[in-house]
DNA sequence: TCAAAAGTGTTCCTGATACACCCATGG
DNA sequence: CCATGGGTGTATCAGGAACACTTTTGA
């Protein structure tokens, strides 16, 4: 049977609370393989998403059989800040698109654990943030409810975010105070 | 370039609370793969360690050029009983064989992380233990020190072992209560 | 009778959970 | 002035860590 070796790239980014799959088509994309596959991926980075310190995670790799042809799709995931992104050049989609592939479930998954890394969430949020926006992040991605206080007094013990002493503007209700995530060596578990 | 696709089978069990790789060579299973991988594994399983509940984890996909070839190897790894296993037919190694492979790290990754379930440890284990000797193995393991009081609170507290009432034999010091592993439904972290 | 290894019980402390209450904004 | 959402503080409880003491064996 004829092999084909494919490498697989998502790339996830977040705007206005929301993550997003930043792609050119309607999927993942796809790399036909012809060389080390970590060597690929660092080039086709380069080359179109031109994003340094884009570290990506092997996620899963799937085998299936198509028009009598054996397809091996090796997937990497990774996260990308949403303003060092040409937005010009992708769309912008959301996970669901997904849904009926797969690879669902393990994006998912890496979803999951990643959200929760402080490295992560340095990237995803360079600047300011408030802890509801956080929370509400939390409580989306994972599907649960977490008591707000609870939640801010957790977040502020693990010592990497810093009240910069501003207010969230235009809320609804009273403003929230905006923080910003420290710089840290070490990666920290948020939840 | 040539592309050649190998799919990787590392089982483990246990002899003696000592971790063995099982193996006819000095490394891993190799499958040259010409279809779904999962299938040539299981019939692989099938044919050749003839073990029922045979769950292998995929692991990691490994790219290296070798010969000016280009090899994508996809490693599973597994665990089964050792009195499951037809000992004759197989080398059981230390997982130090592979200390000098790109495999080593992610093999001593999947232990840690199956080791705490009850569920491979029931496998391991399915029978009379005593809670010392799951103790040493962690401690090997994770290369910690455990306090032996505090080990075997949180052990009994998960509520899945069971004191049998005999004791063991042929110590050096006092006895110690031999326990079996309840049949459990899910998953419980032991540590 | 002593060393070696197991088993039991206690204390202390941190972190998780569940709340009641107050504060700042827009309408 | 009230609804909405954010911030602060307190009480309770379970699980982890540290440790003193007792028990059972073999030599």
């Amino acid at each position: 049977m004829q092999i084909e070796v494919i490498s697989l790239i998502g790339i996830f980014t977040m705007v206005n609370n929301q993550i997003k799959l930043v792609t050119t088509t309607d999927n993942l994309f796809c790399i036909k393989v012809d060389n080390i596959i970590e060597k690929l991926n660092e080039e086709f980075i380069n080359k179109n998403i031109k994003i340094k310190k884009m570290d990506l995670s092997q996620c899963y790799t799937f085998s299936e059989v198509k028009n009598n042809k054996l397809i091996i799709s090796v997937m990497h995931l990774g996260f990308v800040n949403y303003n060092d992104l040409d937005v010009n050049n992708f769309k912008l989609l959301d996970i669901s698109v997904l849904k009926d592939t797969v690879f669902y479930s393990k994006c998912i998954d890496y979803l999951k654990n990643r959200l929760v890394s402080c490295v992560t969430m340095k990237r995803l949020y360079p600047n300011e943030f408030t802890i509801p926006e956080i929370q509400k992040l939390y409580e989306n991605v994972f599907n649960i409810k977490i008591d707000r206080r609870n939640f801010r007094k957790r977040l502020i013990r693990q010592n990497i975010i810093e009240d910069t002493g501003k207010m969230s503007l235009y809320t609804n209700g009273r403003p929230a105070k905006l923080y910003i995530f420290k710089d840290v060596n070490q990666d920290v578990s948020l939840f």
